[in-house]
DNA sequence: TCCCTCTGAGAAAACCTTTTCCCAAATCGC
DNA sequence: GCGATTTGGGAAAAGGTTTTCTCAGAGGGA
């Protein structure tokens, strides 16, 4: 191929019409489009001159125009919620990811909590006629301030609560905090306790009962979950409760935490009591939020939710949708996996 | 109004071209087009039919169309190498927000470190036409991995190194330094030692040089500042620097460290060294991440780029380049602020 | 030689809106 | 009552591309 060493003008000041390259080959603008398009019947010389013009003169074509007739703009909006991003941004990157390598680009809207700004995007996305929709939170059990049922366009969830009857992708949490507990039963823990965020989250029942299941499969005794919140400053508080009581005895040596900023208060209220991570006492997180879980000491094992995996196949099924292939409704469970580094020990054989 | 009353079918199954309203209103596309954008002449009563008209069968213009048209498809793209995304989401927030108001959508564009994504990024772009293009990074002192100059949308940089002669938008940080160094003479301390990132980053030498020029201005002893890494091990290590000298009597009072991270690590050894904060030492951080500054024992007080304000000017100005009117090229260094919380103490009058 | 088919390419409609020009009717001045 | 101006509204082009239809010419078979 020759073409790279074309003296391609790729910045123009002017943008190249199809109009101007059919002129300069000396050709309609049918036979320019359907050279470029390989449509159409001509010799092989007329096709690869047109090219070559097109090619030197740097053509792009105006994709306003091809959407306007072929009705698809190849490009898709991205309704979110989650202002601070913890979530939204490795779930956004997939997204994106997924969809630039088919061409299609993606509006941002952040809608915060407000109805009025996400009507106004919605409206916009829709005049802009984006094919198709992808919605997200930082919440899987709310909905976004904005109804998106019964759009013109194919809408699909991810990491957040889905209308009836629409696609949904969220993370597997049961699956996830099955993982974590699992792998304290494997390393030979025997009083494993939950710490987690608030009751009014769903995800914090899913876990809990994940927890409760696994700790019965294999015999071991049930705590019960110590519900707060999901910081640094209930993962101290909740060390005092579980560690406070005279006889060691009773201490859990392990915990499986709701997050990793629980995770890290529990390791440093820990270490403050002189009780050794992960000798004494394992600890587990949940997010795999790598800026906590690489600082707290020792590194933090953490469940990973696999949100760029998430996004990616958010915008994935979102494609197939608008190529018209029907989709299953419901949600989809996206697995999990556990991110082990140093803060559960080893298993007694390894 | 009675506007409010109508039942608008806002988002019917297929689209209501402009064609149809005027059909339906009895009169050409050319008058319903005037009746609609408040062009032309016609009777008040006119005009109010059509309008009325549009209302009720939901008619919305498509945004394509007009684009293809005006030359103008009130789209800008957002290209950023930030996955993490710490910097860019308040400083997306902010654009998004200054746009959004005026009916402009923004392009998401991840370009991570890859010059071919850049580059196709940057042509699909082009192709939509969007109207102009911002460039946002993680770091003040390295470019994106692509080339904005002599393209023939407006550009304008946002926390990224600009190209000659281009708009640029950064905080500034030897104000920001400035702050906290001066707060902590307001607050009588005496001897303020600097900790701050790796050598390799422009914003270190920025931030010591101002760190230095307010302890000359007051008088006060310069110590050499600790360059290491960003993060929270290396606070440890930087108090056992500054600490582990044995008379107490050469032990800062003080400590401005380069981001929030160093400030946690500082602040945590301190804590397990006995040493107290704020009474024996005041610890001031950067970039005000407030997770991790909300976090800190005591909270931390810290100077905030004001990010999103960042972004809403760069947007701004992005808006106002696009609209015609010139803008001096050059950087542009938007003011810090110092939010404070616990970690430095009250002034001794105070 | 005549008819048919195939080939290569162009004309024009379509997508949807905006805007410029134009025209018929109405109004006005005298 | 007649020419000039205003008024209300329409026709058509423009924007850049794709696609369908059409058509002239070439080639082939009889």
């Amino acid at each position: 191929m020759s073409a790279d060493a074309e003296p391609v003008p790729v910045s123009a000041k002017s943008p190249v019409t199809l109009r101007e390259v059919a002129a300069v080959a000396g050709v309609s603008v049918a036979t320019a489009s359907k050279a470029l398009n390989g449509q159409g019947r001509m010799t092989a010389e007329t096709r690869e001159r047109i090219r070559e013009t097109a090619r030197a003169l740097g053509f792009r074509p105006n994709s306003l125009a091809q959407s306007l007739l072929r009705k698809r703009s190849f490009t898709v909006g991205l309704l979110t919620n989650d202002t601070y991003g913890r979530f939204s941004l490795p779930l956004m990157a997939g997204v994106s990811d997924a969809l630039v390598d088919n061409g299609v680009s993606v509006f941002l809207c952040n809608v915060e909590d407000d109805t009025r700004l996400g009507q106004l995007h919605v409206e916009a996305m829709l005049d802009k006629r984006v094919d198709g929709i992808i919605a997200t939170g930082k919440r899987i059990d709310r909905h976004l301030p904005v109804d998106l049922s019964n759009l013109r366009v194919p809408v699909v969830y991810a990491f957040t609560q889905p209308d009836a009857g629409a696609v949904g992708l969220v993370s597997d949490d049961a699956g996830g905090a099955r993982l974590a507990v699992e792998h304290f039963c494997r390393l030979g823990r025997r009083r494993i306790a939950h710490v987690s965020g608030p009751e009014s989250f769903a995800v914090v029942h899913t876990r809990a009962q994940a927890y409760r299941a696994v700790l019965e499969e294999n015999s071991l005794p049930v705590g019960e979950p110590l519900l707060g919140a999901w910081s640094e400053a209930w993962g101290h508080e909740a060390v005092a409760k579980l560690f406070g009581k005279a006889g060691r005895e009773g201490w859990p040596d392990a915990a499986f935490c709701g997050n990793d900023q629980i995770a890290r208060g529990v390791i440093d209220a820990l270490r403050e009591r002189g009780i050794r991570v992960p000798d004494d006492v394992g600890v587990i997180g949940f997010d795999n939020w790598e800026i906590v879980a690489e600082a707290t000491r020792p590194p933090l094992t953490s469940v990973d939710m696999n949100l760029a995996t998430l996004g990616r196949e958010a915008g994935l099924a979102l494609l197939s949708l608008v190529g018209g292939q029907p989709a299953a409704p419901g949600i989809r469970k996206l697995p999990c996996r556990l991110v082990v580094r140093q803060s559960c020990g080893r298993p007694p054989g390894g």
